[in-house]
This record gives C-alpha cells, sequence and structure tokens, in this order.
DNA sequence: TAGGATCCACTGGTGGATCCGT
DNA sequence: ACGGATCCACCAGTGGATCCTA
C-alpha cells in the first residue's frame, strides 16, 4: 500500500448484517467530515462549499461498506437499505429536501406505487444527518426508519396524486407545493436537457427532467419521532 | 361656497339605498385617487406614500357619502354595509390583508360568532379596489358581497377557532398562520401598547394590541369568484 | 446519463411597526 | 383610543440551476 502524507483508508467490505453496518455508523458520529475525507482521498483540499456537492454522501458510502456506483439498487443490496445523508442546520432542521429519484413523466401512465422503486427506496432507510454548524461539517446520530403502515399511506396518497396528475397530462400543473411528504421539483445535470410526456389533448410536451423530494419538514419530524405522522 | 384654484367638492348625502350607493361606486370607477385627494382637499400634495396611510379609505367613505367618524356602526347605517378599500397591484391581486376590527384577548370568553360584531361587519360588503399600477393610484370596479352559508361557515370556523385558543389561555399560540380566512395578525398605534389577558394559569398575560384580517388570498378570490370556497 | 446532493434568486406570508384623521 | 389602512424586515419554501463522480 503506497503511503502519502496521510494515510489512506480501503473500504470497508459490504455490512453483513444490519448490526455491522449500524455499528459502523455509530463509529462515525461526531467526527469531522473534512477530515474524513481527507484520510480517504489523502489530499488536504476542503475547496469551496459548492464545489463539495454530492461529494458527502459517497464519503460515507464507501466509509459504511455501501456497493458504490449508479446501480438501480439499495446502497446495500443484501440488506434492502437505501442511505441517506441529510443537512442539518445548526439547530439541527434540515436545510434541504431529500432527493429520492429522478421521474421520467413519460412513465406516469405506467408507474404504481406498489411496484415502483420510490416504494422500494423508502421501505428501509439509513439517514446519517451530516450536521452545518460553526464553519464545520459533523456526523450526526444516524436514524434506520421504515415508514409504518400509516406513514406509507401517505407517501402513497402523494404518489397517486402526483403520477396521477401527470398520467391526466396536467404536467404543468405539478408544481413543489403539492404532495404532503413528497414533493415533484426539477432535477437536471443542466437546465436545458428536456424529457418528454403528453398533455391533455395528446399533444407532446417537453419539460425539464423532475425528480421526486421528501420534504424537509417530515425529514425533520422522523428525526424526532421516526413514528410521526405530522398531522395525519 | 369659497373658490380656490382646485374646486372642492361638498361630501353628499347618505345613499338612500343599493341602487343609490352602487351607482356613486361606480362612477368612480377608472378614476385617480390622486385627483380625488386634490380635488377634496383643494390641496395639491400627494405627499410620500407612507403618509397617505388610511386616507383613502376616508377618501372614499367621503365621496360615496358614508357616515364617517369612529362609529361602532357599519359605514351606510341604514344598509348596513360595510366600505373596504382594497389596495390591489398592477395584476389585480390584493396587496395586502384587510383589517377588520381589533379584538381586546380579555373578550375572548364572552365572544361568539353569532353575535359579534366581526360577523355584522362582513354580512355585507362593498369593496372598493384601489388599483396600483405605473406610480398611479386608480378606482377599480366595485365588489358587493354577502357572504354564502358556506363562506360564513369557514368564517365562523375560524372565528371560533381563534377565540377558542384565546379563551383558554394559548394567547402565545395564536400566530397568523391559524385561520384559514380569517386571521390574527398585530394591530396597534404604539408597538408599546399593551392589552391583557389570561394564560393558562389564570395568571395576567400582557400582549401587544391585536385585530382580525382578511387574508389576502381570500379577497383575491372573492374578485375573481364572489362564491369562492378556496378548497372547502 | 444516473446517482449523490447543494446552491441561490425570488416570492409570498408573517409579525409586527407605523401613519392619518377624528 | 379607535377606525381607516400601509410599510417593511425577515424567513421559509419554491423553482430551478449547478456541481461531483462513476
Amino acid at each position: 500500500m503506497s503511503r502519502s502524507p496521510l494515510v489512506t483508508v480501503d473500504p470497508p467490505a459490504p455490512p453483513r448484517d444490519l448490526a455491522e453496518l449500524s455499528a459502523r455508523a455509530q463509529a462515525l458520529v461526531g467526527r469531522s467530515v473534512d477530515e474524513l475525507e481527507r484520510r480517504r482521498s489523502g489530499r488536504d483540499a476542503p475547496g469551496p462549499s459548492r464545489e463539495r456537492k454530492g461529494k458527502v454522501g459517497q464519503l460515507v458510502e464507501q466509509l459504511l461498506g455501501a456497493s458504490a456506483g449508479s446501480r438501480p439498487e439499495p446502497d446495500f443490496v443484501g440488506l434492502g437499505i437505501e442511505l441517506k445523508t441529510l443537512p442539518l442546520d445548526a439547530a439541527g432542521r434540515p436545510k434541504e429536501s431529500t432527493f429520492l429519484c429522478s421521474f421520467s413523466l413519460g412513465d406516469a401512465e405506467r408507474a404504481d406505487w406498489a411496484s415502483s422503486g420510490l416504494r422500494r427506496k423508502l421501505a428501509h432507510v439509513l439517514f446519517v444527518p451530516i450536521v452545518h454548524a460553526a464553519g464545520e461539517r459533523t456526523i450526526g446520530e444516524p436514524l434506520f426508519w421504515r415508514p409504518s403502515s400509516a406513514q406509507e399511506q401517505i407517501l402513497r396518497a402523494d404518489f397517486d396524486d402526483l403520477v396521477g396528475l401527470i398520467a391526466l397530462g396536467q404536467v404543468e400543473a405539478v408544481t413543489a407545493r403539492l404532495g404532503r411528504w413528497l414533493q415533484i421539483r426539477p432535477k437536471a445535470a443542466h437546465g436545458r436537457v428536456r424529457t418528454h410526456a403528453f398533455g391533455l389533448d395528446g399533444e407532446l410536451i417537453s419539460t425539464i427532467p423532475r425528480g421526486f423530494y421528501l420534504r424537509a419538514r417530515v425529514t425533520h419530524a422522523l428525526l424526532r419521532d421516526p413514528h410521526t405522522l405530522l398531522d395525519g
């Protein structure tokens, strides 16, 4: 193994069970993200914050032994667990909604909750808070979450409403205000990428790519009470 | 009658019926507020906008023959009609919520919708839009509004919820976010004036004076459809 | 391009504060 | 003090735009 001023660390093997994954996540609590990053890369360069987008997620994936890469599958394949980092402010509130998956508008007609990738992703989630405070990022207490059946009803209702709207050709009526827990918002590598859907009269409509997101107020509530319903 | 460079106009007698009031309001449509103001006062001085607060309301009251003054009663006594000017932006959207009446927190225990002054005020309202566009204020198309029974249910429910909260001593829980159509917000001549109420444990609580307001989105919807329910 | 996320200009609403006239 | 209203600083959420790695 090559040596550099900062020792690099090999990614661990995939965790064999939930207990092992949990133990690894616990071991990260309180650690500095910048320091972990330096150790992984062997380099010393935090860089401006907007050039760090997405890196935290991949760092934590590696540290926990997720099957890295862009597979259509759970981060921890054998366990069926999806990993999500969650940026929190100093007061413990999520700073952003959580991206779940992209959604091709053309798929709306075929989509149904029971067989959706979204449902599979949300079936079992490991949230790892990234606490932004005093100019530093620290890893927080992890949360394993499985939606209760009452919670899943909310998710499914949102999913049906949103997908239904699009299937009916009301693409332009889809706003981020819709959905109690879920929302559909833009998600694009470049603002000019277009995807397609069919409008009210069956005409082809070109829109920007979108994705499903979990509202920040929902993740906030989940951190405090994993069984929350937030209102009903 | 004295002459001045700008002719002043005598306030008309109170309108005898709704038709007469309606005709007067119609006659103002499209007129410039500044010009009407100059004609009334005989002076030529619009002044900075923040020194004009409240004047529009009184100007229109005079022009329509309202029984001016701070009576606890409808602006048009015989007709039981309340006059409200409504500031609109260039797109026709209300710029502000509409002040309805002040509310002494101490009255909460006694208050009930059926006998409330608020209900009487809202029973029949003449809305006179003041359109703010291109640096000018113009009088818009008037709207006579009587709440439908479905609308009154919404108003009463809001009233009961808000007054109920206060009666229970939850004064500090009253936020402008509560209420579908109505809201309770601060209303004070000076920020330091205090009124009093009783807290959860019966202790005396000192709070700033508040009043009932009608949400801007409600007046907006009413202008487009006087029977709107806005959702249910 | 897909998965991992964060940035940011804008806007609508909140929570008061303020102003006029009687 | 009360009835007539408007002003404004701030904040949360929206609607995209942008960035990284594989």
